[in-house]
DNA sequence: GTCTATACGAGGATAGAC
DNA sequence: GTCTATCCTCGTATAGAC
């Protein structure tokens, strides 16, 4: 039974996919035109200013994260909870073209309005403050390296997945997550 | 006695500096036209399309990092190989607003042309395979840690650096850096 | 080498009819 | 809500004078 979409999801949809592809500046309303079949005009309507089409797709994008997160069970040891969530990251990667919408977006925050650095803040505090608590209950278990106290040691980590979904595509390859997952699971 | 640049040189100046600030589809030919002072056909006389421009501008990049590695005294303990790189990473960050120019073109990737592509790959493997090379270093004399194979742990290590410019100049701050550092050395 | 002039499409945005 | 029509600026690029 599939959901028929609005016109503003799928906008809201398209314009995702667009900027985990080429970036902020690497997209337009003639685009997306194309893409959901209405004229921009009618775009306009719903997102008058690129800015506001910015913003709401940074939420949609961080809120479908945050559940995705909340989803993963809290009863399972810290080291399956990591290798979820590298998966998680993975599969933004899509047929292997695109990037995580919040590290594209982090690229071009100088072209962007003040507030969505905000939510981009925001969508990189959730994450790190997320993996922090992995860390620190994999630390207690024994399944997990952490050097230094979790909440910088989870900055780092979360820095080595951005950078690697880069390199994944920048490479055509999809094992560099997998390096960085190994680099923090104590060997069995 | 400072030496004068040629246009030329201006020209590719400037244009790695608003690449490392807002990425490939966020300057423009008028832009560089107001920051050297000729017009914008001159700069097509120099570089007849923008993907001449990048080319040449990520090579030279390119070659003035190299020179900055060949320039590490090979003497050196690999800790101090490794922070020496560290903060050298940490000057791309100018005054807070730029980042690694590969590492953005690397987010523009999907706009350029296969020929960037490769040259920002080249230079993805220059800086790895040095990293690799002082991690096998460093876990030699036991001043590093490393996890498995010195090349993944070195693209990991890469990684954790290119994310951390992004997060740096994101949040205005400039210590994620130290944090990536931090974690792969060891102890005193 | 650098300029003026110009072409031409892309891009964001708005007014007003339906 | 969606369209047509339109505006105006930006952006890359070229031709040809000096």
């Amino acid at each position: 039974m599939e959901t028929k979409l609005t016109v503003r999801e799928q906008i809201l949809d398209h314009a995702i996919t667009l900027m985990m592809l080429r970036g902020y500046n690497g997209f337009s309303y003639r685009d997306l035109s194309t893409l959901v079949g209405v004229k921009t005009s009618s775009i306009h309507y719903y997102f008058p200013s690129k800015d506001d089409l910015v913003l709401e797709a940074v939420n949609q994008y961080s809120d479908a994260v945050m559940v995705g997160l909340q989803s993963v069970d809290p009863a399972l040891p810290a080291r399956d909870k990591l290798a979820t969530y590298t998966k998680l990251f993975g599969k933004t990667l899509g047929d292997g073209d695109q990037i995580c919408l919040c590290g594209m977006l982090a690229a071009d925050i100088e072209s962007l309005p003040e507030t969505v650095r905000q939510a981009v803040q925001a969508f990189f505090n959730a994450n790190e403050s997320w993996l922090a608590s992995v860390l620190a209950q994999g630390a207690k278990e024994g399944t997990l390296i952490v050097k230094g106290d979790p909440e910088s040691a989870a900055r780092t980590l979360f820095a080595a997945l951005q950078g690697s979904v880069l390199a994944s595509r920048l490479f055509h390859t999809k094992s560099r997550l997998e390096d960085v997952e190994a680099m923090w699971r104590v060997a069995r």
